[in-house]
DNA sequence: CTGCAGGTC
DNA sequence: GACCTGCAG
């Protein structure tokens, strides 16, 4: 062997160690983003998970779901929104991708295409600013369900922006949303994307002493109305949604604090 | 913040 | 389909 063919060989193995390489870090990063979803990640709350009502519950880096197959959209997103969470880092849209956890298929994103429905984040991507990875992850179609455009940048994101609010103000909050997936809905697309008539969202605070719970349930449209109007008790969405919301609360605390629609407890202004 | 539409490659 | 820019509530 000359010593041309012995460096032509060296050139060769260094190639593959590159590419080979750079392969593993792609493949590292896809983990990051779309992890496999059979673990609770240290992040979540585990203590504040609904219980699932489809038997498909799924861990992201960055927020938890409960995925309903027949509605292709998730019955609840629930994640924790710490103070330390809240960032005014601006991260470019990227674009929405199925989300490959889901064993029964996610909704394409074409669903929405041309639906005159929003792609609503049910964990918003505001929400999930203190990484680019944890923002983008928002971005699974399984957090998404279809809203009016009104709604979206209307009521439910005043909504949102009381929970950051809050979170700052209480130093963090639980969170859990979701559209009321019964009764007679429209759907749109190909895969049938049902579209909710109300949407709710629960949060839960243990930071400050006192555990204290609050419970929106919002119609599907858009309104000024001042936003302790839609509270209602946790009782009300559990009827409603079939959903059981922190079972793993010692009893008397659950059932005191879920039959209350008092939100004194809760500063608006 | 919450999003969509249109044009290019 | 991916990517960019512009526009709207």
């Amino acid at each position: 062997m000359n010593r041309k063919t012995i460096f032509s060989l060296i050139a060769i193995l260094i190639l593959f160690a590159v590419f080979g390489y750079e392969y593993f870090l792609e493949e590292e990063t896809r983990k990051e983003i779309v992890n496999e979803g059979e673990k609770v990640k240290g992040d979540t709350n585990e203590y504040f998970l609904p219980t699932s009502s489809t038997g498909q519950i799924i861990h992201h880096e960055g927020y938890s779901l409960s995925y309903n197959e027949a509605h292709e959209q998730a019955e609840w997103v629930a994640y924790e929104l710490k103070k330390s969470h809240l960032s005014s880092t601006n991260f470019k849209r990227p674009y929405f991708e199925i989300d490959k956890t889901v064993k029964t298929g996610a909704a394409h994103w074409r669903n929405y295409k041309d639906s005159g429905y929003d792609r609503g984040h049910l964990c918003p991507a505001g929400d999930r600013k203190f990484s680019k990875e944890a923002h983008d992850e928002t971005f699974l179609t399984s957090n998404i369900s279809p809203q009016k455009h009104d709604f979206n940048s209307g009521v439910w994101n005043r909504l949102e922006q009381k929970v950051r609010y809050w979170a700052n103000k209480y130093d963090g909050v639980f969170v859990v949303t979701g559209g009321v997936l019964k009764g007679q809905m429209k759907s749109i697309g190909d895969e049938e994307v049902s579209v909710p008539n109300q949407f709710y969202k629960i949060l839960i605070d243990n930071n400050t002493g006192v555990t204290k719970m609050i419970a929106f349930l919002l119609p599907h449209e858009n309104s000024n109305e001042p936003l302790y109007k839609f509270v209602v008790s946790v009782d009300k969405v559990e009827k409603l949604t079939g959903i059981d919301f922190f079972p793993e609360l010692e009893d008397s605390v659950e059932n005191q604090l879920e039959a209350s629609n008092n939100y004194k407890k809760w500063q608006f202004y």
